[in-house]
DNA sequence: CGAAGATAGTTTACAAGGAAATTAAAAAAT
DNA sequence: ATTTTTTAATTTCCTTGTAAACTATCTTCG
């Protein structure tokens, strides 16, 4: 799959520099959009080749950080849709990453785990994503990039650290 | 339409408090999705009534600010694929928002502007996205939401200032 | 104890966004 | 001057993501 919107500079991309953006230039919700699109691209350059989407790396390792986690909680937490949630689940859970687990407690829900290639998928994954060989490059420094994740939480009201105990 | 994803705390969004993320906490990509979540949760509560869809004022709010601007060159800005592009472009003609030029000295492209009542209709709307009105509500400081957009544009690469002259 | 309301996840249908192929036009090469 | 290559946008088809309706299950209420 390879993207129109590349990142070499081209002639277009010179002229989009000379676009005038007014109070827009300013504004969270394009520069969102603006950075997504270029995170996405990143994305598909790096990992295109391979059978990982965008996503589904964050859904694998959230439940490696939480097993057990029910499959509602999961999705409020990565503010994926039910609909979409459910899919790409059972997607995973096809390819045998992870467990589906109805709690005797509670059958309306599903609770998740990773199975042992879900770990190990998830491990062999992780440079990609965090530290320094990570998929989303750019030229902030480190405290730049820190502060830009403090101020992303602020934005979305997440906290800056875990919580207390883990969810179940 | 109304999200699932609604702002006010329910019992799953405290659920959702309580799981660990490790290394995703930190992670720009994790982060900017679920910004964008948000702000188009945020979006539709505001303006879900109108006819207005997301990404369509940024567009003719790029075109008030540079007339005749080349089709080609507005998809780089914002960040659309140009087959979005045309769509979008020939939904908005269609209400009447915007004139499409094919100009005599290239006749692959498009050159768009405003028309009256396009026009109109960015004057009305630009309290929704600009300034204290804005539909993106947060509870960051001025000083902050405006370090946000300058570390972002850092991210994405797109400058603090407007270019020296306007993109033909 | 049974009915009504709420919750959790699933299914279906649809809209948004984009890849790939296509068309039309301009620029470059011969 | 003609052919080839490149550019700009469009069309078609497909995937992704989600609204709405649905099913199954649990909780609350009378």
């Amino acid at each position: 799959m390879g993207a129109v919107g590349k990142l070499a500079p081209k002639p277009s991309a010179d002229a989009a520099a000379g676009v005038r953006l007014g109070a827009l230039r300013h504004s969270i919700g394009f520069l969102l959009r603006v950075c997504q699109v270029r995170l996405y691209d990143q994305f598909y350059e790096r990992l295109g080749d391979s059978d990982l989407r965008p996503g589904e790396f964050s859904l694998l390792w959230v439940i490696s950080q939480n097993p057990g986690i029910k499959q509602g909680v999961l999705a409020q937490t990565l503010a994926i849709k039910p609909a979409h949630m459910t899919k790409t689940v059972r997607r995973c859970a096809a390819r045998g990453l992870l467990h589906r687990v109805i709690p005797e407690d509670d059958r309306r829900s599903v609770q998740l785990s990773l199975t042992l290639r879900g770990t190990d998928f998830v491990t062999a994954n992780s440079h990609n994503f965090f530290g320094p060989t990570a998929y989303n490059t750019h030229s902030l420094t480190e405290e730049e990039a820190a502060t830009l994740a403090h101020l992303l939480r602020r934005f979305c009201g997440l906290p800056d650290c875990e919580p207390e105990r883990a969810a179940r």
